[in-house]
DNA sequence: CGCCTGTTAATTGTTAACATGGTAATGTGA
DNA sequence: TCACATTACCATGTTAACAATTAACAGGCG
């Protein structure tokens, strides 16, 4: 269920965010509405929708009447602080949901699994940084944990901007695989500890 | 540093959370663009601004082309779980920053126990509640943890759903002059001391 | 009788024009 | 030359009209 953007909002969203992990823009650029609307050919309603949302996830600051600008990435301090908190929502959400999540529920996270090995073949390491976070998510919710889904959005987001675990992303892969093998296998210890091998 | 809001689009996210918070619309009410926007005498563009902010704020949940739905406040497990949270993300800002805060800063928490305090002496809940949160915010800001704030409001936003310290709000107000002493005296120990009682 | 399909009313999504505000350049005075 | 006020430009803020989508309902078919 890679979910198939179907408003333009959607698509100007995903598309600004990817090229914010992608580290197009430097941290602390300037985003205009006017620019990135005549870039994508739409009005600056839904870039404008974009950047409050945008705003929202971590990746830009909102200035009122001047427009938002680039969040830098979280200093390495904070980084493994953050880390932590990510580590035990994870958790959380495992403990108390694993157990009760669907066969349907299941297959979700195996087609997240999938995408994100289609994105460690293509190289791409933009689409690997977000499918990886993806593939997280969609165990977040399967074990019925959307109510901390936002929060730990936060929490993430931010470190994608300088998401470099490029070293070897077949070894990311192989963490994910062993994640994966744990949650259909029920298995709540297992699988916590395959994330928190992953999670670093 | 009550932040004066300016645009048409903080008043009415600012109005929206105040009465979401006062709990004036059921959890799982559908809220209209249309309908709310004829009552604040604007157009829908600033309501819809407003939804997304507080989608993201945690307050609504985004139903594409549906609108947007009052979220249910978390369950009782997840409660004590946030709270943790909150109190690790609180405790942190203080250990790394408190010893950095400068006498402005300071000022700016003085101010916001000021407001606390007429919130208190008033006795409307739904004030105290949001000038409670903006306490603990501006000592996050004072602590050089703007990096941390979005994530921390997204977890404490849905707890104010059913903030209900009514029993005894003067004690909640005597916790926070014990917080804003310690931090002016900058001892660390002691403020993570008082934020551990009054974050419950 | 139940299900499917086409229509309709209502709501959100998008757009472009207009209003407002901030920034930076320009010019004036000391 | 520098400080400061003025002004012009440009970006964001707001609005209202129009387009697209949804869900509910009514009619017809199996």
């Amino acid at each position: 269920m890679s979910i198939a953007p179907k408003t333009v909002r959607e698509q100007v969203t995903n598309q600004i965010r990817d090229e914010l992990v992608a580290g197009r823009f430097e941290a602390g650029t300037m985003l205009r509405e006017t620019e990135l609307a005549n870039r994508f050919g739409v009005s600056r309603g839904p870039v404008r929708d974009a950047f409050i949302q945008l705003s929202y996830e971590g990746y830009l600051a909102y200035h009122a009447n001047r427009g938002v600008t680039v969040r830098h990435p979280p200093n390495p301090e904070n980084r493994k602080f953050i880390t932590s908190l990510r580590q035990q929502i994870e958790t959380h959400a495992v403990e108390r949901g694993l157990a009760k999540a669907t066969d349907d529920e299941i297959d979700n996270i195996e087609a997240a699994l999938d995408r994100l090995k289609a994105a460690c073949d293509s190289g791409d390491t933009t689409a690997i940084a977000l499918q990886d976070i993806e593939f997280h998510e969609t165990i977040m919710i399967g074990c019925g944990a959307e109510d901390l889904v936002s929060a730990w959005r936060q929490l993430c987001s931010r470190m994608l901007l300088t998401y470099s675990r490029l070293g070897d992303y077949h070894q990311a892969y192989r963490e994910h695989v062993k994640i994966f093998d744990s949650v259909k296998a029920r298995s709540i210890e297992a699988t916590i500890e395959a994330l928190k091998a992953n999670i670093k």
